[in-house]
DNA sequence: CTCATACCTTACTCTCTGGTAAGTTTACTT
DNA sequence: AAGTAAACTTACCAGAGAGTAAGGTATGAG
């Protein structure tokens, strides 16, 4: 009725830049991880971002401005859940690396979109996308890689082949918790912290048993 | 000079359609992979199979087509080789895991543009897609959950326990050996047998001991 | 109240590309 | 040698979607 009062429908309001730019981006992740990128329609992500195309164009240049935003935003993110996780954790490095696999299910988990954006997209649409996903899994490993070397150089007494070796772990371990998050969604039921358990029994103790000596060899029983 | 003697720059034969079929799902194939779905344009596909669009659109009717008949194949492929290495190796589970898990890393180093096919894409494109990649991965998982399962209940003396806990292996196995596919490419020295052997230790020691009861938990040092 | 500035929109343009119409050429059969 | 079917092409259309020009409107400062 009003004209001061907004009709509820479309509330319209106008809103600083910074808030604007954190809506933009929320959306972007939202469409980019359904549709991959290529695919995403700007018209869509400033339509659920509640404004109009050239906003978008405003704020942050290109598509791939936009792109290149929430790729550095969500890896941020991650990288920090993780950090953060295995920090308050303490404690033995095994006890770190739980903490940590645990934080990166749970956000792998409740937010779905950030870790498709990351981890899932052809990284062949242009130079500078490449080298920012790039630069974004490096983060994210380097944290993993981190605890994994740690726990190593726990067992091994501080052996410098431990830094290749811990890599390698760093990302079997990423790539299969990736996987198994494909697996959850088939199996609900099962407890989200379970994967993480089933992970660390897998890796963990083997790769115990193997710095300890145990290592299995084509021949061998 | 001569009509009759072609020009060799352009040879510009004549080949039956069985042929140019597989030269064009070739041409996809790759194609696809280095650009992913969307942005892959059929021209390109078209000119580097030696042929113009039309053509194409002849064989196989639209993009979506084509894609639907890479995925087929590759996935049929990739199957096959897995199974047929596995078979040869006869003996003990390991045994034809590791000379799976070989044939996988083989298969993704030598043909890494048919897996990124299989698996690096966005399966939001359309439905048909979406199914023939679900089905595609169905069918790959399927042989790999297969071995891992006879794995299983050949410590477990055949409990029915093991089928759930297999597809669980089985995909963090897959999730990792895909992800180390990454890491190959960055460590061209260690060979290529290394990683299969690798994952081998930390996944098959690891299994095998916690199906001996011998588990991890947070609390447990 | 006005005015400056930051927020926001409608209505385009222009390129890229999936798909097709209409016809041409080769090679095999009879 | 003629006929015919399969292989192949050039030249086009139509829609989609990235990016932009030009201007409208709320809101805080003076």
């Amino acid at each position: 009725m009003g004209r001061v009062t907004r009709v509820k429908d479309k509330p319209k309001r106008r809103v600083p830049r910074s808030v604007r730019e954190r809506e933009i981006v929320d959306a972007a992740v939202h469409v980019f991880s359904q549709r991959g990128y290529r695919a995403a329609v700007v018209d869509e992500i400033a339509e659920l971002a509640g404004i109009s195309k050239p906003m978008v164009y405003l704020y942050f240049t290109s598509k791939e401005g936009l792109f290149v935003a929430c790729v550095r935003r969500e890896a941020r993110r991650l990288a920090e859940t993780f950090r953060e996780a295995a920090q308050r954790a303490g404690g033995s490095p095994e006890l770190r690396l739980w903490a940590g696999l645990s934080a990166f299910f749970a956000f792998v988990a409740e937010r779905r979109d950030s870790w498709v954006v990351l981890h899932r997209q052809a990284p062949e649409q242009s130079e500078a996308i490449a080298a920012e996903l790039a630069e974004a899994r490096r983060t994210v490993m380097a944290e993993v890689t981190a605890l994994v070397a740690s726990g190593i150089s726990d067992s091994d007494g501080g052996d410098h082949l431990g830094e290749f070796e811990a890599e390698f772990v760093a990302h079997a371990l990423v790539g299969a918790a990736d996987a198994v998050t494909d697996w959850m969604e088939r199996h609900p039921d099962s407890p989200p912290d379970g994967a993480s358990l089933r992970l660390m029994n897998m890796v963990w103790i083997g790769m115990r048993d193997v710095l300890a000596g145990g290592t299995w060899a084509p021949q061998a029983p």
